[in-house]
DNA sequence: AACCACTATCTGCTTACCTCA
DNA sequence: AATGAGGTAAGCAGATAGTGG
C-alpha cells in the first residue's frame, strides 16, 4: 500500500486499492493448495513476545519475570467442547489423541456446565502467538503442533486462534480500505464539482460567443466599432470582458486584440 | 482417465462467554 | 449491582484441493 494515501487521492480518475504485501514466509502446504493463490493480507502488529520462556505443565511462568502469568485451569484446556464426531472426524490421529488426552483434563476442572466455557488466552500466549503470526499467518501441521505444545494449548486451539486472526486482520484492512475510498470518493466528488463548474462557464461563454463573433467580424471593415477608437485596445474593451476564462483556447481570428 | 470418498484446511458467519465502562 | 457494547474463542457450514482406491 501506498505511504500516504495522498498518492492514491490525488490520482483522481484512478481508484485503485492496495493490499498490504503478502509475506508469507514458511507458506503452508493449505497456502499451496489455496484456489487462485489470493493474497494474503498480512498486518504488522504490536507484539509483547518474550524469548526463551519455559512453560510448566500446569502454570506458565514467563523467565524473565516480567510478567508472572498463573496458567489458568479453568482456561487452558477446558474449552473442549463435547467434541463432535465432525471435529473428529476433521482431525488427524495424532490430533484426535491429543484432543482426548487435554479433553479428560479440561473434563476435571470443568465445572459440569454443558455449554463451552469461555477460554482466555495469557499473555504470554498471546505473544508467542502473535510472534508466530508475524512470522507466518498460516501454520503447517508440524508448526501447529510445536506451538500448541509450547504454549500449552490443543493444537485445535492454536488452528483456531490463527483463523481467528487472519478474520481480524481482514476486517482491519477492510476498514482502512473503507476510510480510504471515502477519502478518494470526497477527492473525486470535489473534483466533479470543479470540472462541472468549469463545463458551465464554458457553456456561458459559448452563448456569449455569435456576438463576440458578430463584433469581431465588423471589426476589420469599419475599424471604428468600439467608440470609433480604431485599433484602441481600451475602446474594445467591452469585448474583451466577455471572455470569462483565461484557459479557453482563443481563436486568434476571433480575439479583438488581433482583428483590430 | 474419470469418478468418488475421504481428509485437511480455509473462509465466512454465528454463538457464547468474558470484560469493562 | 445491573447492563449493554465490544472483544474473542470456538462452532458450524460450505468451498477447495490433494490423495488413494
Amino acid at each position: 500500500m501506498g505511504s500516504d494515501h495522498d498518492d492514491i487521492c490525488n490520482t483522481v480518475l484512478v481508484l485503485g486499492l492496495g493490499f498490504s504485501s503478502t509475506s508469507v514466509q514458511n507458506p503452508s502446504k493449505a497456502d499451496n493448495q489455496r484456489p487462485n493463490n489470493k493474497p494474503r493480507i498480512f498486518e504488522p502488529s504490536l507484539s509483547l513476545g518474550l524469548c526463551g520462556e519455559t512453560y510448566n505443565r500446569n502454570n506458565m511462568v514467563a523467565k524473565d519475570s516480567d510478567w508472572l502469568v498463573l496458567y489458568r485451569e479453568e482456561s487452558g484446556a477446558s474449552s473442549f467442547s463435547n467434541a463432535s464426531v465432525k471435529r473428529e472426524r476433521e482431525m488427524g490421529s495424532e490430533e484426535v489423541e491429543i484432543e482426548r488426552v487435554w479433553g479428560r483434563v479440561s473434563d476435571e476442572d470443568d465445572d459440569g456446565a454443558n455449554g463451552r466455557k469461555k477460554l482466555r488466552l495469557n499473555k504470554v500466549q498471546s505473544a508467542l502467538l502473535e510472534e508466530s503470526f508475524k512470522q507466518h499467518s498460516t501454520l503447517n501441521p508440524k508448526q501447529k503442533q510445536d506451538l500448541a505444545r509450547k504454549l500449552n494449548l490443543r493444537p485445535r486451539q492454536v488452528e483456531v486462534w490463527f483463523q481467528n486472526r487472519r478474520a481480524r486482520t481482514k476486517l482491519k484492512q477492510t476498514e482502512v480500505d473503507c476510510e480510504l475510498l471515502k477519502k478518494c470518493c470526497e477527492t473525486l466528488t470535489d473534483e466533479n464539482r470543479r470540472l462541472q463548474k468549469e463545463v458551465q462557464d464554458l457553456k456561458a461563454l459559448k452563448l456569449a460567443q455569435p456576438l463576440y463573433m458578430a463584433t469581431l467580424t465588423m471589426c476589420p471593415s469599419c475599424e471604428l466599432i468600439g467608440g470609433g477608437g480604431g485599433r484602441d485596445n481600451t475602446s474594445n474593451s467591452p469585448v474583451l470582458t466577455m471572455a470569462p476564462k483565461t484557459h479557453f483556447l482563443i481563436n486568434p481570428f476571433s480575439n479583438p486584440s488581433t482583428a483590430c
